[in-house]
DNA sequence: TTGGATGCAAAAGTTTTGCACGGTT
DNA sequence: AACCGTGCAAAACTTTTGCATCCAA
């Protein structure tokens, strides 16, 4: 993803480009793992277009809005993640040793979306579906537990 | 669930039977929701045992570590919330509107879980799937969408 | 030009901690 | 008696907000 179309998703947003909003899409885009605010705070002063904590958090919250960027809180981790918004519906695979956080694409709730849906009549927006773990290289080190068969 | 229950669960966790720890587990065991901490705090000096916040902050993070009492964040509650564990692996369904917790106990997962396994090589040790949508009541004053059949 | 965006500082909200005292075992 | 738990106050940590200034449209 270049400049030019973070631009156009800020202007189809509705949001004024600026430089500080530019860079966080373009930290967000670029990192292979959710960020929380600090952390992108860091990372724009990296990569030399710092910018105020505050606007790192109104940035964020905006580009949420816009669905942009999508939030996520992760249940050992008091900070809110922020990542890219990719349009793509998936699950996150957390790694309990290192907090890598690995994007799983398949899903397999449809079905049980609207079996809930007729049986609890609610009106059902959504999921969300973490799985914990560890990773394979973490496995190693804490082998909490062998399951090689 | 009686004084004389939390007495034993405690006793056996290795933790001292104090009136305040029996007050929360309490709480929680009658809530039909779970609570944040300043939700239990307040329920506490309802009910005639008043804590201070620390002591119960202390108390959910001590039963939460021998597994008395459960820890959960949801998404747009900064808050973290605790119930009593009662041993059974569940999913929440969130309604928007109410907040309210909906416990469900059918799981769809384990068959995914393995899969995910192999297909990873993590060693998985658990997931949360929240769910979230509006309650038939909220439905009613909200209708976001109209999905009956 | 003008309204929205930013920086800075201060505040708010949740949770944690240090320490003296009190209660359980 | 010894040690763990509690209360109180202060602090830590994440996130939000007020306000003056700046910048994109």
């Amino acid at each position: 993803m270049t400049q030019a179309d973070y631009s156009v998703q800020l202007a189809k947003s509705g949001l004024k480009v600026t430089k500080q909003r530019l860079a966080v899409l373009d930290i967000l885009e670029k990192s292979d793992t959710p960020l929380a605010a600090d952390a992108v705070f860091l990372a724009l002063k990296n990569a030399g277009a710092a910018a105020n904590l505050s606007t790192v958090y109104r940035a964020l919250e905006v580009l949420c809005e816009k669905k942009l960027v999508e939030k996520l809180k992760l249940q050992d981790d008091p900070k809110t993640l922020y990542e890219y918004n990719r349009m793509v519906h998936k699950h996150n695979l957390i790694c309990l040793g290192c907090n890598r956080v690995v994007a799983i694409r398949h899903c397999p709730l449809g079905d049980y979306e609207k079996a809930l849906a007729k049986e609890t009549n609610f009106y059902i927006s959504g999921h969300k579906l973490d799985i914990y773990g560890y990773c394979p290289e973490c496995r190693r080190k804490f082998a909490p537990e062998d399951t090689s068969e």
